[in-house]
DNA sequence: AACGCGGGGCT
DNA sequence: AGCCCAGCGTT
């Protein structure tokens, strides 16, 4: 064991502050709404959930609101091209959680009637949805009793048992211990907890002073509550080293091609380029041109830093198969990731 | 259990 | 220039 004599979560004073600092979310329904038995939409709230994905609410907001304008239910996402969806997720990063979205919004009409299932266990057999999401959309939709534990709740809670230990190693006790805690009203004592996570008992700071369960809290009475949760030792981030070719033809059109449908950015749209190595290879041009360097760009991934030099040419649009010839005006539609973009931008090509 | 997988905002 | 995020699927 590793949690030190656990002081019970004080549920009714997290419900109580939630029920006057509760956020404005596109996806929310307000504490005072649901008390009047208006319920969330299982679509929408699904929908937040996985583009939330361990991606902040200030990126999300204008990619829900495009998403559910676009297609505001569950059968005109399923009934949307994947490529459609791609596109619209693009920049948002995680690439597999649009694939999984369009193939989860499928599943829900072909498997289940278009109705979600009602149930946490239900819930998790979707494509993309795992212990985090389902429990969230359990407690928000349908007062499932049950512990919604994020990377906020790991925070709060190793902040509120003071644990001495990395996250991973105690993740069990902490969900039993969020679990006792859990109240009626589950759905809201969940978004009280992320909301105290993301806007008091933050990564770098904590308002101590303003947190409704700072009584039972032990971080709070030591000298600096944010040294936990305890990080395990970070890995380095290795370097790799690529070229980009970025050609555009008389007409102005850029040269786009589809990236493999699995892996790093899987599906999406690129300009064609080397492999990534830890060394830089060779210059290889794809076709005879007039070729410039451009520049240099340096994207930084989970797990590597990438630096890509770019060129560019005019080059003559015959000979290349495998990919489209793309117009200038067109390329916001496209599919293209931040990393592709930037290296369009050092071409001048945006 | 460990790893692969984006991108942006905060400090 | 790091650090961290409303995690999931694969191995």
């Amino acid at each position: 064991m590793h949690l030190p004599n656990p002081a019970p979560i004080d549920a009714q004073a997290v419900l109580a502050w939630y029920d006057r600092h509760a956020r404005d979310l596109p996806w929310r329904v307000s504490p005072a709404d649901r008390a009047r038995g208006i319920r969330p939409d299982p679509y929408r709230v699904w929908l937040s959930e996985v583009m939330l994905q361990q991606t902040t609410v200030a990126a999300v907001k204008n990619y829900f609101l495009r998403f559910t304008s676009l297609w505001p239910s569950v059968f005109d996402l399923a009934a949307a091209p994947l490529d459609s969806v791609l596109k619209q997720w693009a920049g948002l990063g995680y690439y597999a959680r649009a694939r999984n979205l369009h193939a989860c919004a499928q599943a829900v009409v072909r498997d289940h009637g278009g109705v979600f299932p009602m149930t946490s266990a239900g819930l998790q057999t979707l494509p993309g949805v795992g212990a985090y999401t389902s429990a969230a959309i359990a407690a928000i939709c349908f007062e499932e009793p049950i512990a919604v534990l994020d990377g906020n709740l790991d925070r709060v809670l190793a902040r509120y048992y003071a644990l001495p230990v990395p996250v991973r190693v105690a993740k069990d006790e902490l969900r039993a211990a969020l679990q006792a805690a859990v109240p009626r009203r589950a759905g809201d004592f969940a978004q009280a907890m992320m909301d105290l996570g993301a806007t008091i008992c933050a990564p770098r700071t904590a308002a101590c002073m303003l947190c409704p369960i700072q009584p039972g809290c032990l971080a709070t009475r030591t000298l600096d509550p944010t040294i936990y949760p305890l990080k395990p030792a970070k890995a380095d981030r290795p370097v790799r080293k690529g070229h980009a070719y970025v050609m555009v033809d008389a007409d102005g059109d850029v040269y786009l091609q589809s990236r493999p449908a699995n892996g790093l950015l899987g599906g999406m749209t690129e300009v064609p380029g080397s492999a990534w190595s830890p060394e830089l290879g060779e210059v290889a041009y794809p076709v005879a041109g007039d070729w410039k360097h451009r520049g240099q760009v340096v994207h930084v991934f989970t797990h590597f830093r990438l630096e890509l030099e770019v060129w560019s040419a005019l080059v003559d649009p015959d000979g290349l198969e495998d990919g489209w010839w793309a117009g200038r005006s067109a390329l916001a539609d496209e599919a293209l990731p931040t990393l592709f973009r930037k290296v369009l931008a050092i071409a001048g090509v945006d």
